[in-house]
DNA sequence: TGAGGGATGGCCT
DNA sequence: GGCCATCCCTCAC
């Protein structure tokens, strides 16, 4: 097992963000092992982009995560009703993180399943399925992720990422999603997916 | 397949 | 009091 070490975090933001597709992020709820492959990520650049949480340099409650040390999870609730998974990255007093976007289920799709529907994956219909963590939110919801995981170390057992070794060869970019409010930080190509 | 809009509540000023 | 790193349903095509 390839356990993503400290060093892995502590890096540029955006640098981070692309390594992290197609690597395996493990959540261990009650013993229960799950296992999904990240696919789609954004970067948020710290104090100087205007679409981060820190940025202008607030710290607050729920920002403090961020501030801390590299390799932590962020996690936040949007919309006053999802849960948004973060890994905080670069070094301490300077905020950023990776917002994880979307992720496909690799091991115990059954247990996703009934945290997302309360029902077997196969009773669900095929825009459940196509629709099952394509986004922060429904990733949260597929591994059961709320504020209780909210500073958690990735480098415990319970909540980590691991390399699985594969070659990730065609990178894709665009703008990231749902920040108008950013302005000129609102162009800039810091979504990666694959 | 995509656009439009409602739900919903913590966070921050 | 306004904003918000979302989701899902509805409806039209």
């Amino acid at each position: 097992m390839n356990k993503l070490s400290r060093d892995f975090y502590e890096r540029d933001t955006l640098v981070v963000a692309k390594e992290l597709l197609g690597k395996y992020l493990v959540y261990n709820d009650n013993d229960e092992e799950v296992v999904v492959k990240i696919t789609e990520v954004e970067a948020y650049k710290g104090i100087d982009d205007k679409a981060c949480h820190t940025y202008g340099g607030r710290r607050t409650p729920r920002t403090e995560v961020m501030w801390g040390e590299a390799g932590h999870a962020y996690i936040y609730i949007i919309y006053g009703m999802y849960y948004c998974l973060n890994v905080v990255t670069e070094n301490i007093d300077n905020p950023c993180a990776v917002l994880i976007r979307g992720v496909k289920p690799v091991k115990n799709i059954t247990k996703m399943s009934y945290n997302r529907y309360n029902k077997a994956y196969e009773e669900l219909n095929s825009y459940q399925k196509k629709n099952f963590s394509n986004g922060p939110g429904k990733l949260c919801k597929a591994l059961s992720l709320d504020l209780t995981q909210n500073g958690m170390d990735l480098l415990s057992d319970n909540l980590y990422i691991y390399d699985n070794k594969e070659n990730i060869v065609d990178i894709k970019k665009s703008k990231r999603i749902n920040i108008d409010y950013a302005e000129e930080a609102a162009d800039y190509l810091w979504r990666f997916y694959i």
